[in-house]
DNA sequence: GGGATATAGTCAAGGGAGTTGACTATGCGC
DNA sequence: GCGCATAGTCAACTCCCTTGACTATATCCC
């Protein structure tokens, strides 16, 4: 990587992404939700919201009603999420958290504030905070207007 | 996402991974490389080093030979790289960059550098030269040795 | 009020990119 | 030189997403 000096900042930001990524999932298998995928992590934030409507989800992950009404089965087989009828238009189902949702989603903040805990300890924490915010403008920036569309990967 | 803070830094990484990501391959579709997806930027960066074989690129991207045969195949067809025969070992082929992967490569540094010389326009360039570094810190530690392996997604 | 149109969700079929498994040809250790 | 290891290919399958077609309900507008 000698030769292409700039390709590596957009290579930091995608072997970040998955180490933390990685990790993340890692421990949470070894706490039992070994059924968790990342997307789905994409998928409770949205959930978590007060609730969502199918094409919603779709719409926040980026891919067809389909897709996101087949994620939504796996995840309602396993009993993160529920999906209710919606009491304001029969035709639609909202999906919400179950406990065991709920409950992976409290694990997955634990993990990662210790995971960022460890990144405090290593750049010292008001480093961790000037990086903070300066990827935020960045993302900004580059992102533009799509900031909390499109979480997916579409490698 | 103000209930759960802990999530914006991993959430962070992996906007910016995918707006640098999005913005290169939107700018090399328009230069006439709208056949090539991110996977094969990993790829040509371990066959520009010298080309490499089948498996050795296999390993680098952190799939199975089949994948990446197959994947060799795709990028052979289209005049991005070329297999040719190994002289050390018959069994083998090296797979090489044609011209024209060169040339998508330089097209890649180019355009990747126009982001970067935005950022540190936006940033400073101190303040860039410190998140970069501050990033390979993490990077290194978070991912500890398998830093050069396993860039693919595995979503 | 009621018909045309839009929207939420589902069912079915297909495709892209990866996997596992089995095989051939060549290299290398002893 | 025999036996095992390794490079690459062919074939079948899986996973997750797509496009297309359909039903049921809601909304627009005369």
């Amino acid at each position: 990587m000698e030769s292409m000096p700039s390709i590596e900042l957009p290579l930091l930001f995608t072997l970040g992404s998955r180490a933390v990524i990685d990790e993340l999932h890692r421990q949470l298998a070894a706490r039992g939700y070994d059924d968790l995928r990342p997307a789905h992590g994409f998928a409770f934030q949205r959930i978590a919201q007060g609730g969502a409507t199918g094409n919603e989800l779709a719409a926040f992950l980026g891919m067809t009603k389909q897709a996101a009404s087949q994620m939504i089965e796996y995840l309602e087989q396993r009993g993160y999420v529920a999906r209710q009828p919606n009491p304001d238009d029969r035709r639609g189902k909202i999906i919400a958290l179950t406990e065991r949702g709920w409950d992976s989603l409290r694990e997955s903040a634990a993990i990662l504030g210790a995971i960022e805990a460890e990144w405090a300890a290593l750049l010292g924490s008001e480093r961790l905070a000037e990086l903070r915010a300066d990827l935020r403008r960045l993302v900004a920036a580059t992102a533009g207007g799509t900031l909390p569309r499109q979480l997916r990967p579409v490698w």
